[in-house]
DNA sequence: ATCTTTACACCTAGGTGGAAAGTT
DNA sequence: AACTTTCCACCTAGGTGTAAAGAT
């Protein structure tokens, strides 16, 4: 007699993200090893808005690793990261007057260098693990009368593959890329915002999850094993009602990244002083910690 | 060097909810003893729409109170209880063709039967209290390209206070009502639906919290122990974008009640058969399952 | 050899009614 | 006497890294 199950299913933000994101997949690059997918109109935006600031890693078959290295706000002196400059597009978009004024900074960011400074390194699942540290980013520049969606994905950030060397703790190319993943975007689930929430409020990604299940059907951002990526954060302003993701090109939208936030998609940590880090530092992974460096106090 | 408290508060669902409901909060009733809140658009229209069709209970004091209690759906054959004819309004308001279409139906109806054979009893607190059973809803005859909100608040049935008698196990009426509190909307947190959205999975009222303190500053629902409550959910369309809560005269809204969602609000259990189905039905009241009526199968 | 998967103990986070103490 | 409040053990639900087993 005990009620947990029900003829419907509940509708959750979740599933609208999910819908939204399956919608939207598309092939992770235009290369020749493109998958089967359509591309997708957002997609093609986000795609456009990759960096002309190439790496030193950039290979010219990689469509992804277009990325500026020099954004603003690694020097920040403040406790987050402040990035007024987005990723130049490689098809130049000149934002508007209105969406220039945007910033977006990062709030964690004092623990994303700890990570940044070993390697970063985020577990991947076929059921979808959580990022640790969260990507949390707060707005500043918006419209507080208008309404914005704000989404996240995640994209290589070279064409190679690695492997960790534990006899010098070290990572090394370990060859080319695999192919590249359905790419998937991950609408906040509390979008669309009002400018005057976030204002207010910071955006937290902490609910997305990433996943090396290429079948994955809950709408997890799907990653390669031993690849790097770079997480990127976008806002679009909604111009009217029926704007939808699906019509972007009557929104205008802008991205920011936050090279801090690079890392290595493993299936199990490689590097022990990142273990170390994340039990240390995330409140679920308490169980594992040395209660021998209790201190004085805490015994 | 734990991570989880942040500069900025988190921007969630629930923070808007309640921004919305503590702005639309107003008096209970018109009557006298009115609180000094102003009476907003919605509230107005909410107010309006209660039945026209008065129980034997009604006193002409109860602004509150007249409601329907023959609603269609109490007899329904199904698994859930259709409710096609919402409350008729004090002041006839016409829904229009299209809101007329619209059915809702309780998708947990055995269970709220169970509960309202009994009299059911909902616990508040202090700090807040779900509701068990939960209120879970479906729709039909949306237009699944309209956008929809969706919200439930809960409503006096009488004038009346009440004390359980424990001798006969019964209910007696022990006077007037208390002086009405500030009522309430929860504005179901993944609102705005799409039509679409609310065709293809029910609505859930899980998270809402009951409470008896009139200076409750988390957007709970505040209710007088010992009184009567019903439970109302509430769809309005949304007309144009900029179309609020806060400017509701633009909109097309439709109330539905479920006589078996009656309960009287409580600080601790009165009846021991609606604390013992309780233990039997609500999973996280598990630890308090009387071993000694398992079956020798779960034996 | 080098990854990947699975089951698991140990957490966080928070929803239950009970029992005892508090209030009016 | 008739409620109300507080603290608690016991749950659900689900996020951690581990260790052993599995896969290639």
């Amino acid at each position: 007699m005990e009620f947990t199950a029900s003829p419907k299913p509940q509708l959750s933000s979740r599933a609208n993200a999910f819908s939204i994101a399956a919608l939207m997949s598309s092939g992770g690059s235009k290369e020749k090893e493109a998958t089967e997918n359509t591309i997708k109109p957002l997609e093609q935006f986000v795609e456009k808005s990759s960096c002309a600031q190439p790496l030193g890693e950039l290979t010219s078959l990689d469509a992804h690793g277009e990325f500026g290295g020099s954004v603003a706000g690694n020097s920040s002196p403040s406790s987050s990261s402040l990035c007024t400059e987005p990723l130049i597009p490689t098809t130049p978009i000149i934002p508007s007057e209105e969406m220039a004024k945007i910033a977006c900074s990062l709030e964690t960011k004092e623990l994303w260098d700890k990570f940044h400074e070993l390697g970063t390194e985020m577990i991947i699942t076929k059921s979808g693990r959580r990022m640790f540290p969260t990507i949390r980013v707060s707005f500043s520049g918006v419209d507080s009368e208008a309404k914005y969606i704000v989404l996240m994905d995640i994209v290589p950030v070279d064409n190679k593959r690695y492997r960790y060397a534990y006899h010098r703790s070290s990572w090394l190319v370990a060859g080319k890329a695999d192919p590249p993943l359905p790419a998937r975007l991950y609408v906040h689930p509390d979008s669309p915002f009002t400018g005057e929430q976030l204002l207010k409020q910071m955006v937290s990604f902490e609910k997305v999850k990433l996943t090396n299940n290429e079948l994955d059907q809950h709408g997890h951002i799907i990653l390669n094993s031993m690849h790097k990526y770079q997480p990127r954060v976008h806002i679009i302003k909604k111009k009217d009602h029926t704007a939808s993701l699906l019509n972007l090109k009557s929104e205008e939208f802008r991205t920011f990244i936050f090279p801090e936030t690079v890392f290595t998609a493993v299936t199990a940590y490689q590097n022990q002083l990142i273990t170390k880090l994340k039990i240390d530092s995330n409140p679920f992974a308490k169980g594992f910690r040395d209660s021998s460096r209790l201190t004085d106090i805490e015994r």
